[in-house]
DNA sequence: CGCAGGCATTGACGCACGTCAAGGCATCCT
DNA sequence: AGGATGCCTTGACGTGCGTCAATGCCTGCG
């Protein structure tokens, strides 16, 4: 991986990541030694699809996604990855998606041999690994859940509530501006498009159609305004997904 | 659960079960120790939706099944787990979607505290915990690429692949007939249909449009013939996901 | 300053599929 | 045997959206 992502320094604020607080000191110590911080560019590939990963990392900052380009050329994304996200494969297996930078991101790697004899000695950090994998299944579920729905407007208003639920207080996605709620599309169109397994121009006139239905304000394409949540959440059809509390906070912050 | 699903004795069989194989003997007899065999008939739930479930659980036998009501009275189907699959949550949270059986199954089940116990005492186990969870990862992911295709007959071609690649070798859902490649679906047109985010008219349209492109041939609604495998992967369009050895073992026996 | 490239948007058109409705074919029960 | 039930299948119709094409806006570069 020498070749690929710039070496940015050591292990400066590894222990501030949110799923490594409260880990013992001495095994902070060990992973702080064996850890390099890289930082990639937009749109820059950190792993190719079928490459035996020799590392593991954790996300410090931006956004990655995970895809694959299909055999009739379209490239589906199947997952997005946030701060304190892990990713690689621990104990088996070659990837079977690439994985690459949305925005500008950096992340912590880990050899992946050294990171595994860790986990085998520390029972603390095989729990962390096996909460970040579940946390992903618990995305990955959920996302299939919005990809059920028949119509592009039903799954982007999914979308937009996986925004607040699942990553809203990440990077301030999701938040209060003058007493409106706020948000960020950290995608492009076309990125989002595959997201949600549709094309750009469709994706398009369901951002307008939302807008024209009053649900949404567009202040730019990345910058949207909700009007009515609860009319988007009856579209989303999942309103009943478990709500973390920082969204709760921002709902009974609305008046 | 005592009042749901039949006891059926204890722990026979659990060592002959997959990820179990293996596992050192006295952790093995700890856990039958705590171990039930259930069974449940077609459609019975296992799990609701949001429960605390008390137990974790291993597929015997048969196939179990995710999902979710949606507001709007749609059944959206998640999941799909067989044989030798854990289910159930470990370490956190509620059940975000109910478990349900599909077809007769049989579980082995096991307090959900005392299992958690062994794990942190039994490395073994933990991994074998971790092991199973990535393996719903990569289920769920494929899933999701099924799912992004836009034509319903590409959606059923890629779950024809999947039930070759995935669960072939279980229950002997895929087998070599007098020299042809045979394949028993395991679910109703309407289940299925939930899992392929379509309607039952319109995934029986899909069935025989493959069939009256020669693709495959449809003995029964539950029993059909692969006649053109390689024009299925590449409707299917990601024949180059990981291939296991008892599918490609199955492939190179079709002369 | 003007041109080029990338991205979002809008329009037109045709098709795949969701929807409603009816019919066929099993199994099961009385 | 006859009716009922449940599932699969087929038909007809309308529409959401994939597709192709053109336009507008912004940024950056010569």
């Amino acid at each position: 991986m020498d070749n690929r992502g710039n070496r940015t320094g050591q292990a400066d604020g590894l222990k501030m990541l949110h799923p490594f607080t409260g880990l013992p000191e001495p095994l902070l110590a060990e992973l702080e030694a064996i850890c390099t911080r890289r930082s990639y560019a937009h749109g820059q590939v950190i792993a190719e699809e079928m490459e035996h990963l020799t590392f593991v990392g954790f996300i410090a900052k931006g956004m990655l996604r995970m895809q694959k380009l299909q055999a009739d050329g379209r490239l589906s994304i199947v997952g997005l990855m946030v701060e304190g996200d892990m990713f690689g494969r621990v104990f088996n297996g070659p990837l079977h998606f690439s994985i690459a930078a949305t925005g500008e991101a950096e992340v912590y790697t880990f050899p992946r041999d050294a990171f595994e004899t860790l986990t085998t000695e520390w029972p603390e950090l095989e729990r962390l690994v096996m909460l970040s994998i579940l946390n992903e299944l618990d995305a990955a579920r959920e996302w299939m859940l919005i990809l059920t729905n028949y119509r592009v407007t039903e799954r982007l208003a999914g979308f937009l509530m996986l925004l607040c639920r699942r990553w809203g207080n990440v990077a301030n996605l999701a938040r209060i501006d003058d007493s409106r709620l706020s948000l960020t599309i950290p995608l492009s169109r076309a990125d989002l498009a595959h997201f949600l397994a549709t094309r750009p121009e469709s994706l398009s006139r369901a951002f307008h159609a939302l807008a024209d239905d009053g649900l949404i304000v567009l202040r730019t394409p990345y910058d949207i305004e909700i009007q009515d949540l609860s009319a988007l959440m009856d579209l989303a059809g999942s309103e009943d997904l478990f709500m973390p509390s920082h969204f709760m906070d921002l709902v009974s912050r609305l008046s």
